[in-house]
Formats: C-alpha cells, structure tokens, sequence
DNA sequence: TTGGATTTGGAATATTTATTCTATCTGCTA
DNA sequence: TAGCAGATAGAATAAATATTCCAAATCCAA
C-alpha cells in the first residue's frame, strides 16, 4: 500500500481531457456512478454553476455518489472539479444568435456549415408553422388512423423520412409497410382494401412512388402525399396533401421541416388509433 | 413602520433591467460601490460563477462593499443577484413535461403536435449551435475525407440518419457504403485498410453498430461516431466524437439537430475530398 | 448458499461562503 | 474646527455547501 495510486495527479486539466476521461470510464462504472457519469455528460454546461445537491438530484442519486464521481474522475473533491468549469466558463454566453453568428463568421470549414445549415433548418420549421394546412393534416391523420395498414412509400432523399415514419409507427404499434424499393419488386400488391398509402416524394418526383399511388388510387386504396407542392404530382393521386418547404444551403436541402411534419403525423395517427380501441 | 418600503420589488428580473439600473445609479455612487459597479459591469458573466470574495478581490473591495452593493441594486443579497445571472445563462432545454402534460389536457390535435415538435425542433437546433465541439467535428471531417471507403452504420432510430448521409455521399460522389443489417450478413469483413467508419448510434445502443465500430477498432480502421453523449459506448472505439442532444417531446424524439449535424459533416467531407483532387 | 469484496445511503462533520453588525473613518457644512 | 451624515472595514455570525465515514445492502465468485 505504499504505491498510493495518485489519483489526484491523473485530475483532467481541461474539458476535453474530462471527456475523454469520462468516455473512458463510463462502461466499467456501477449503476449509481454510471448515472452521475450520464447526467454530467449530459450536463457539462451547467456544473459550473450547479452545487453537489443540484448534480445528485438531476442524476437521481445520494450527494455521497456525486462526491465518489468526483474522485473517480480524478479529482479531490467535487469543488476542485467545478473550478475546472469555472475556469472554462469564460467563453460565456451561449445565447444563439451570438453563437450562430460567431460560427457563421468564423473559419472552420465544417462548423461554418453546421451553422449554415442550423440556420436553413430553422427557417424550414418557421415556414413549417405558418404554412399548415391544418384541414389536410387532420384528413390525412384520420386516413391514416382508419387503414388496416399503411405502405410508407419514399426514395431516394424522401428515404430517410419514409424509413423513419416507419420506425415510429413500429413504436406505435401501428401496423405499417416500407416500400423501399429494394429489389426491385413490385410491392403493389401488398395492397388491399382497407389499407392506407403514405407517399413521400420530392421534385424531381421518382417514378416508383408516383406508380404506388397511382395504383393505390386505382384500387380505392386512400393516399396521403407528403411533398414540396401542391401542384406535385403526387397530389392528383392523393385525398391529403401535405406540404413542406424547405429551405435549401447551396445544392443541398435538410429534412428538419420535412421530418418533423412526419413524426407529428406519425404520433398523431398513433394516438389517434390508441384511443380507437 | 407599517410602510415597508419594498427594496425586493425593485430588483431586476433581467439581465437587460439590470444594466438599465447600473447605468441610472453608477454616476451618483460612493467610491466603494462604484468600483463595485465598475468591476461588475466589466464582468457580468462572471457573476454567475463567482463568490462574493471573488468580486470584491476583483473590484478591490472588502466583502461588504459587494453585499451593500447587492441590495442598493434592489436584490436580497449576493445569493439573490446571482440567481438572476445563473438563470439567464442557463442554455435551456426547458421542461418539457409540463408542456406535455398541457398538450394532453387541451384541444388542437395534430396541428398543435406539429407545434409540439417544431419548438423541440428548433431547440435542438439551438443546442447544437451552442454545443458544437469544433475541433471533433473538424477531425472527424478530416478522418472520412481522407478514406478510401467511407463505411455508414445506423439502425432503428439511427437508419434514417445513416440513409441520408449515404445518399448524400453519393450525391457527393464520395464512396460510401450504407450497412443496414439487412439480411443479418456480417458485413464486417468489407473493411479495409484506408477505409473509415461513421457510426451513428443513441441509447439504447444498437450491439451490430457497436460489433462494427469496435471490429473497424481492431483492425485499426478510424472510427467517427455520432452519438449523443460523451460516456456512450460508441465513444470508446471512435477516434472523433460528435456529439448531438436532441430535445424529446413525450417519448419521442425528432432528429432534426442529428440530420443537420449529419449533412453539414456530409457536405465538408465531400467538398473537402473535391478540393483534395 | 456462504464468504468476501464492492457499492451504497445517509447521518455527522468540516469547510466555505454569505450576511449582518457596529465601531471607526471620511468628507461635508456651518 | 465641531458636528453630523453617510460610507467603510472587518470581525462575528448565520447559512449553505462540501466532504467524510461507516453500517447496511448488494453483488459475485466458489
């Protein structure tokens, strides 16, 4: 016992050497020091001002488990961590606009595009808010919500949402149909009556999604469109049209809009069902 | 002494009135206090990491000074003043619970979901801005332009997230390949020497993105993880770690900061290897 | 299961930090 | 310069906060 391990040489000097210190324990950690491990990493920002109470209380855990935390990571105590984000609070206000303005000004390539792009996402969700067309949406939930089971059908950029609107309505447990082309199969006849078709699809429109509704039209099978305009082509075929615009940095678009209209359908239809029976 | 004169209602409730107040009292103060106002005004966002010690070394003033300073500013004391500047720098994730449980109670339906979801989006956004680790992110660019083949891992939640950043690679031309456990094939031994992988990954983490990054770890093949905490598991094998807090409304959770922090690392990576040859 | 090691919760204690109080000082007016 | 009002410094006290310690609970290996 003569080798004390010097726990309180290995104390992390800066943020990044307490994440990484931090991502480096975390797995071996017990349940009590895993929590205070979670919420600190979840919380770095706010330690500098927080007291042992308010830590243990956010991480559901006995102050004496913050204290253990503290040590752990290599510190003598959690006021000796604090000081290490006390130190860093200099940078100060994380107000957005001066953040996002300071990114968008600065040089770093990457990060100058993820301030770009942050800005492009929350203009498509302003346009989202005031665009509604809320008589659409409530159609489209109670097709949705009546369907024995909904086809999600999207390519290509419209992809990431119709697998997402999938995963979500799995969570729900409402039954649903990814179409995602793979193969090259004819899924159209999955179709039956009493199902629901949930078309996505953005200029330039891809052909197979447009042909899934056109048939779904054909078979009486109702469809709700999601799409960039009224005037897509996947709006002749569809009782519900929904609209998203968005925003679009240089060639490429996000999904922010676009996403966020699916999971507030997909959650509304979900609900909708729930409370059916 | 019925008439109270009520010092506590005339404290600022906002960083703003605070100033408002500094500016109207500086002139006609003692020595003492106007140092204290000086000393203050020069460092308003230290107040919510500092002691009353701390300010009075800083302004060179006993500890009193600051206490009469406190009160002739219309606060309690020290502790009451401080509130006001630990609250205003909070970067809040507010409550969402009550938010919630309100939505639960009141009318609107769907449209009032999209609402829900189009804040939650939007502060997410906000949070990304104000969280973003540039020199992560600009390693992480780093890391998949300068690899031969750039491997995509997401699954449940993630999948969409991995779909899109393969289909921006390819809009990209930057080789990608998108593994999504189709199949369950053990897609493992497509990586090669030079590649890179981008995982992406959220509690509860998927064990097949894990299984993949660890295995690119063993065989020395760089790992970038998009993630949402420091402490997860997928950190461990990454050599660049982005992280991404995403609001949650109910038991769900949008991915708009997570697609934006995806196509902005897709764009610098792709422009990034453009300009490269 | 048993035994041993680790982890945990909470009460007891130590320390830091805020706050009050008052004797003293300073500057002003007459 | 005497007298007074306000300002000041520092000591005394109160409150909040951090930290330690140990008995009890839990986990794990044999």
């Amino acid at each position: 016992m003569t080798d004390d391990t010097k726990t309180a040489s290995t104390a992390p000097q800066t943020v990044e050497a307490f994440n990484a210190r931090l991502a480096d324990l975390a797995d071996g950690l017990p349940k009590r020091l895993r929590q205070c491990a979670d919420h600190v990493a979840a919380n770095l920002d706010r330690i500098a001002v927080s007291t042992v109470a308010d830590l243990a209380a956010g991480a559901d855990v006995p102050p004496s488990a913050v204290m253990r935390f503290c040590q752990i990571m290599g510190f003598a105590g959690f006021s000796d961590m604090q000081r290490l984000f006390r130190d860093a609070y200099a940078p100060g206000f994380p107000d957005y606009a001066t953040r996002l303005a300071a990114l968008r000004g600065g040089a770093g390539g990457a990060s100058r595009l993820v301030a770009e792009f942050v800005e492009a996402g929350r203009l498509s969700l302003e346009g989202l808010t005031a665009g509604l067309d809320e008589a659409a949406l409530e159609q489209a939930v109670a097709l949705l919500a009546g369907a024995g089971m909904v086809h999600v059908v999207g390519l290509r950029r419209a992809y990431p949402v119709a697998a997402y609107l999938a995963y979500v309505f799995e969570k729900m447990s409402v039954p649903a149909m990814l179409h995602d082309g793979a193969g090259k199969l004819d899924h159209r006849h999955a179709l039956r009556p009493g199902d629901a078709v949930l078309a996505i699809s953005f200029a330039p429109y891809s052909e197979e999604t447009l042909a899934l509704a056109t048939d779904a039209l054909a078979l009486g099978v109702p469809v709700v469109a999601l799409t960039d305009q009224v005037t897509s082509p996947l709006a002749r075929a569809a009782q519900a049209v929904l609209t998203v615009q968005e925003v679009d940095f240089g060639a490429f678009r996000s999904l922010s809009a676009t996403l966020t209209m699916a999971i507030a359908l997909a959650v509304a239809v979900g609900t909708a069902r729930g409370s059916q029976g």
